[in-house]
DNA sequence: ATGATTTTTTGATCCAGGTCAAAGGAATTC
DNA sequence: GAATTCCTTTGACCTGGATCAAAAAATCAT
């Protein structure tokens, strides 16, 4: 990695850590900053008719990240909290774009980062469309090996748009 | 708009006209043009266990094409056709990657259909994650009020992702 | 027009998975 | 280690929408 780019990352990122349960990003809030998983779990979720609808899961080497509050200066419907204790890089929105901006080489990160995540959507596009609610927990499992039992059941149906309860009878075999 | 990149679309791009039923792009071949519809209607749709998934409509100043295909340069699942008689501007992948080369200003665009995708892939998301197959029906006539009533009702409930019956039982109110 | 084909409607039946309610288990807290 | 809180399982019941079948309506080709 370029040595000016290494230089002036560590300038502006800084190590924060999280206990079990502590909200790392509120919906209420404007939302500033970015978050690189380090260790630990994190759960992005918002609220539906009162109840909290899992989004997605942030596990070490990924994000957690509110980008169209940041882009939007508002805040928007996504909460971050603490599955587990976790530590993560944090940086902050403008320096993000300052590193963009100064180092066109990251751009094909950024691309990449975009391709994930239009995969990830066709993939969830294709299970809440036409598999049942026992594949998409087989599914789960083979996607997410490492981290699918550090998660509460209860968000792993909420994520993959099942029950509580009948998550828990298939399990049950 | 720049006065070369006009002249290298014009010596580049193509009028073609389909007949209603036509296949435009056959998922069993590679496919290497995409079109961008002048008048008429298309739908994209590939097979799952033998039946016809429609996967999305395009109109007027809209794209059709598949572009896992002539990235890969194999055939891809999905097949066009026209649900209407059909004029469209058709233009070689390699013409349009020349483009993209010669003209950076292009990226912008590229970048904003990339956007536009990924918003109306989130949309579907949501779409079959928590609405019910009546509210799927009246956002869709919301969200192409210049369409709905174009494509035959067996194509709209395969793209709403419910029965041809249950979208009858619920047009008739 | 007229018969053929495609599309839509209607009826009957069925089931995956939701909801509600309550009981068990596990884990934290003091 | 008892108490509180959280998480998971189990049971009973219900419903939206799928499927199958067939009639009715619309559209097309000759």
């Amino acid at each position: 990695m370029n040595v000016l780019l290494r230089a002036e990352l560590l300038k502006r990122v800084s190590v924060v850590s999280f206990k079990r349960g502590e909200v790392i990003i509120d919906a209420n809030k404007v939302n500033t900053k970015s978050y690189y998983i380090l260790e630990g779990l994190t759960r992005t979720y918002f609220l539906k008719a009162g109840k909290e609808v899992v989004e997605y899961f942030s596990s070490e080497n990924e994000w957690a990240n509110s980008p169209r509050s940041w882009r939007s200066g508002k805040p928007d419907i996504y909460s971050v909290d603490a599955i587990e204790n976790t530590s993560a890089l944090c940086i902050h929105v403008d320096d993000m774009i300052f590193l963009f901006n100064t180092f066109p080489e990251l751009d094909k990160y950024g691309r990449l980062s975009m391709i994930t995540l239009l995969d990830h959507l066709i993939e969830r596009v294709a299970s809440f469309r036409f598999t049942t609610a026992s594949e998409k927990y087989i599914h789960f499992k083979q996607t997410y090996p490492l981290i699918h039992h550090r998660i509460p059941l209860g968000m792993v149906a909420s994520y993959l748009g099942i029950s509580q309860e009948t998550l828990s009878r298939i399990r049950m075999k």
